[in-house]
DNA sequence: CGTTCGATTGAGGAAGATCAATTAATGTGG
DNA sequence: CCACATTAATTGATCTTCCTCAATCGAACG
């Protein structure tokens, strides 16, 4: 079997009480004005706003420029040869968009504005110019790039390892931290997906999702603003990590 | 179900002509020694020898250093707080890791060596120096980085949209293709993971896992080599590629 | 030479997919 | 402003895939 233990043991960090988390996110905060900033400073941004449905950037496209969200939300899709596709990945303010592209010189999916969006734009080469003037720069691409592929493990895990219900839930917990984390409201949360959208991203048909979100309303745990039900009330999200875990707890019981 | 039609008809898919296949395989190996290359001649890796089961790091442990193999088999091992744990990735020859721990100071996972494995390990700051100096090497770093996140979107996409036995399929053909890259042999190959292992990589459970590599020896996809079943005779490579299509040109079929 | 571990295979059950019907919301053209 | 078409969401009924549980077998190892 796979060994737990030690490292287990020592990653973990004491307690994350509720004024930590909010610390957490005040700096989360403050680094992505920070980046922002510095990117501002030292480069001459593109900016660009984008509407509902525009690709930021779309697969096969030669790759010339890198991306940063000032604004909005875009939703990464994959597609592969044979037609399936899917979407891989959500980026909200101060998240960077097109380092995929960088490998083989072309994007290899596409980027698209879930909603109003400003994103900024640099060439790549200008960048690493910049960076070879200010390291700064240098630090935050590579913890950009860095962070994606531990997150993307993470997602990984959640598909491989939580039943439908805890991956549902555990889509609103990542949401609603994203945005807690850029200071936006998170008692009422607008999914900009629709039910099929977030099946594709989570692994699971539209019913699927729809009878999870369902059966969260009713355990309430968050509730539906509106008729069009779209709009959702996160009641406590602390209450949505629990119900993202509930599974793995029920079976820890049976031990 | 129709097997016997579907086979047929996938096989004689337009394959990417064998000699263009061949052409990047050898361009493969190619920028894989240029960098390797490139790396002991601008910085002084540290090596090390691993055998199977020692980690090269593990998850918490301070970040300082990122690591190239130069021989060998590694698995990258995520684990979650509540003691979920995932085989998250796979690396060879050529390969970094060790990315994952630029973005907070520690490494998020667990890197196990597979087998005797040579490692070559910098310091992340005097590797940064190193590229100020030299910028071909911020390239290959970028291009490893950037290489890395396309990848785990495919890896996602498989475990979201193929059906388990197009997973084990397609396992063996990634396994297959990376061999290839790096001029190993590939007819016959020797899984360096139990099935439990395989499985925990694929979201699927052993008893699934053996079930799709006897269901591929009895369609003679594959052959096993020796009574030990983790020697794996690959009779023809891209008959393992359209095993892991199958079932969505069956679909097809249906419209 | 027994013990343990990994793999295979079968039988039964459960999670989630598929199919289908209903409702609500949104948009369209007259 | 209203009939009408279209799209999204919900919910139920059924079916399939894959998981769970269990038995067996071979290989490796002390």
């Amino acid at each position: 079997m796979l060994q737990t233990t030690t490292a287990a043991a020592t990653r973990h960090v004491p307690m994350p009480l509720p004024a930590r988390e909010a610390d957490a996110h005040r700096e989360t905060a403050r680094a992505i004005g920070a980046t922002l900033e510095l990117l501002r400073a030292h480069l001459e941004p593109q900016r660009r706003l984008l509407h509902a449905g525009d690709p930021v950037y779309q697969a096969g496209e030669r790759f010339q420029m890198l991306h940063v969200l000032n604004a909005g939300f875009v939703k990464i899709v994959n597609l592969a040869a044979d037609g399936r596709e899917q979407v891989a990945g959500l980026k909200f303010r101060g998240d960077w968009i097109g380092l995929d592209g960088i490998a083989d010189g072309r994007y290899t999916c596409d980027a698209i504005a879930m909603d109003t969006t400003e994103v900024w734009s640099f060439r790549y080469d200008a960048l690493i110019a910049a960076c070879a003037r200010e390291p700064a720069l240098l630090r935050v691409l590579h913890e950009a790039m860095s962070r994606e592929i531990a997150r993307d493990r993470d997602s990984m895990m959640s598909l491989c390892t939580l039943p439908a219900d805890a991956r549902v839930a555990e889509f609103l917990r990542f949401w609603v931290d994203s945005l807690a984390r850029r200071g936006l409201r998170t008692d009422q949360i607008t999914l900009r997906m629709t039910r099929a959208e977030i099946g594709n991203y989570l692994g699971m048909t539209l019913e699927t999702v729809s009878r999870a979100l369902s059966k969260l309303a009713r355990e309430n745990v968050i509730g539906f603003a509106g008729s069009a039900r779209r709009d959702i009330l996160v009641h406590d999200a602390h209450a949505l990590a629990g119900a993202a875990q509930r599974p793995l707890a029920a079976a820890a019981m049976l031990q």
